[in-house]
DNA sequence: TTTCATGTAACTTTAAATAATACGTGAAAT
DNA sequence: ATTTCACGTATTATTTAAAGTTACATGAAA
């Protein structure tokens, strides 16, 4: 399995983009995120869609976000990249004749299911906002000057 | 990401092996299993090495369970197979000295560690006899008569 | 001593994410 | 108007880990 970071990836750059006032171009993202421009533009194309960032063409152009970051929170994040898989594991057949299969999946399927709700109550729980003043205060404890000597590009 | 099945692999093998007496082979399982022998042999070597079954060579050999199915949990089985990931995300290493992205990643890890821990404690209190328990009752609430014409192979 | 079955290493295939390429669309600057 | 900039997206290639396969060695029983 490749462990999939697209949600980690999305909250990156949307941070990053919170710290500008201008418009920021798939290419400037991209550079911070030490990727390609049109792997910038995928995941944020479904945040256009739902809303949550606004794409711009032309000069000057470039992605700006839409709403207040204390009203996005991580679930809505992972929301709009498609709601990607959580767990790692899966089972080999989904409609097994095999009792003992059934038995086993019903098993797993429980403690995944759980584990998932868990975990989707707590992305709810977490606003832009909150990992933006998270930054903060990292960058306050640190001995360097302003916003540039923490971000990268 | 191709989601890894082996913990439910090996719950499935090792429940089958549970409905025998004698010794199952490697073939035998991966008939079972829909698999290849030494796919059998190599989810179910750690699970020899930490002494949860037995293998033998030789005419009458095959894989046989060398503990009380009521001592064996999903946990136990989990560690023996090393502890494959869980969680099907990750977060990506490129700018480890960027702020943000640690703000991001302390956000998902200590989420996801909660997930694992939820995981892991419902794994610990499944044991292997309430898994062929639920098996039994399964087949008991289906019309066909006999054990044979519920497991595969 | 032949046959059966595991033990392993090495290699191939497959699935999913990510990266890269190429070309299209539209907006702003000149 | 035309050039330049920047997004939009389809297509293809690369990467990674799991799963499958092959090949050969070891050891036990018939």
């Amino acid at each position: 399995m490749k462990r999939d970071s697209r949600l980690s990836g999305v909250l990156h750059v949307l941070l990053h983009m919170a710290e500008r006032r201008d418009p920021m171009t798939s290419e400037a993202l991209a550079q911070a995120m030490q990727t390609h421009p049109v792997v910038i533009r995928r995941i944020l194309g479904g945040l256009r869609d739902a809303g949550f960032v606004r794409s711009e063409k032309g000069h000057g152009g470039g992605w700006t976000i839409q709403r207040a970051l204390g009203d996005i929170t991580m679930r809505d994040i992972y929301d709009a990249i498609g709601r990607p898989a959580l767990m790692a594991m899966g089972h080999r057949t989904d409609a097994p004749g095999c009792l003992v299969e059934q038995a086993v999946n019903a098993a797993l399927d429980t403690s995944f299911r759980d584990a998932e709700a868990l975990l989707l109550a707590r992305f709810a729980q977490v606003t832009l906002a909150e990992l933006a003043a998270d930054f903060h205060a990292r960058m306050a404890a640190r001995p360097a000057t302003s916003v540039k000597d923490h971000i990268h590009g």
